[in-house]
DNA sequence: TGTACATCAGTGAACGCGCGTTCACTGATGTAC
DNA sequence: TGTACATCAGTGAACGCGCGTTCACTGATGTAC
């Protein structure tokens, strides 16, 4: 157990790239355990470094925590665009721009489904800026996952599915329908459900949010 | 600050009801503080006892956590049992049933807004049975807060507002779409939203569920 | 090419913290006769 | 009505825990001349 957390002694006094060790570490924590497995001693130990080696990279446990939720935050915002890249190329614009929000709900979903510890990582920890232009959050796109989902809602305006009325602060819809499902099959009442049934649910919850909006 | 927070000196060897003051005690905690402060020493302290005397009350720190989150479901139940209570009587059946399902939507998210302590209490805490049939975690009517929920989309049903195939696990989809507000609200990126945007995209919100289901 | 020295990135040892929990105890209460 | 004694509900003292963080330090690196 903590042989395999260990990092193999170094040979030299240096350790080369501790700041990125320690983030791949923290990273490695939060993805098993969420935000309070992210412990700034543990992630030492993983880089085959005395604690306070860490103080030189990062300025409190907490700057690191802000770290690795930028990290999950630029993951999911990957996860959204890989599926978003999938669906290119179909179609009529309306039904592109409605698959389009689409796939940004199910890769959130999934996100949740298979990175739970990320994901918990991404929303609940008091990071201060509430979403932030800050690259480290971003997908390859250069846009975050909020603004990745408030794209799709313009295209939808673009095709014509969504009215320009409705589409003022849709994305708080959308985000919330989604963040909720996502919440509570993760911790909530909703964890002892299937996969199966999870899954028929998410897309329920999807078509409703369509149809809603 | 930690003199408010010590009861007066006992005359008595005996508590009296310490178990209730334990409960009252964590619930106090929880209000302000959510889920982390209902700190076992803290409550002994507060009934004015010694720590480990809460043993002869609860197996452990998470017995009394668990009495704490079924008293916060409680609390929610009372608080969408009220706001049912200013529907009654109003127009016809639909428009009744519609008016339910909306106050129960109301209920929640006020109840997430104005104790944000115990709602992340409620919804964030391991607590094991899923939605248990538990008493402790009812209102007065007897339910709990998701089978009111329930009861008010069968409402809906009987109304003829909502097909019956449309009503499985309906609950589901109305429940995650409140949920997700309240979270981004409580601890999420809308952290900063004004109340009254917050209040705004609220009613928005319960309408694309209305519509959507 | 060689040396002096400032700067950087680690080490080693120690702190205080408050927590949940266990142990052996004692004061108070209520029940049987 | 009075007494003996089991049971109950508190006390007192102590534990180990792992954490984040601070301090004074030293080994390695790179730059100026």
């Amino acid at each position: 157990m903590d042989a395999l957390s260990r990092a193999p002694p170094r040979r030299t006094y240096h350790h080369g790239d501790l700041r990125q060790a320690l983030l791949e570490a923290g990273i490695a924590l939060a993805r098993d355990g969420g935000p309070g497995a992210v412990v700034l001693r543990e992630a030492t130990r993983r880089a085959g470094v005395v604690p306070n080696a860490a103080y030189r990279h990062f300025a409190s446990r907490d700057a690191l925590l802000q770290a690795v939720r930028s990290a999950a935050l630029s993951a999911l915002a990957v996860a959204m665009e890989r599926e978003l890249s999938r669906v290119r190329g179909a179609g009529a614009q309306a039904d592109v721009a409605r698959a389009s929000l689409r796939a940004i709900g199910t890769a959130y979903l999934r996100f949740a489904r298979t990175e739970p510890g990320l994901f918990r990582m991404a929303f609940s920890v008091p990071g201060d800026p509430e979403v932030a232009r800050s690259p480290a959050m971003a997908g390859r796109s250069g846009l975050n996952p909020f603004q990745l989902l408030g794209v799709a809602l313009d295209r939808m305006v673009e095709a014509g599915v969504l009215s320009a009325e409705r589409r003022t602060g849709a994305e708080y819809l959308a985000w919330s329908a989604v963040h909720g499902l996502a919440m509570l099959a993760l911790e909530g009442p909703l964890r002892r459900l299937s996969r199966a049934d999870l899954r028929q649910i998410e897309q329920r919850l999807l078509t409703m949010v369509e149809q809603g909006l």
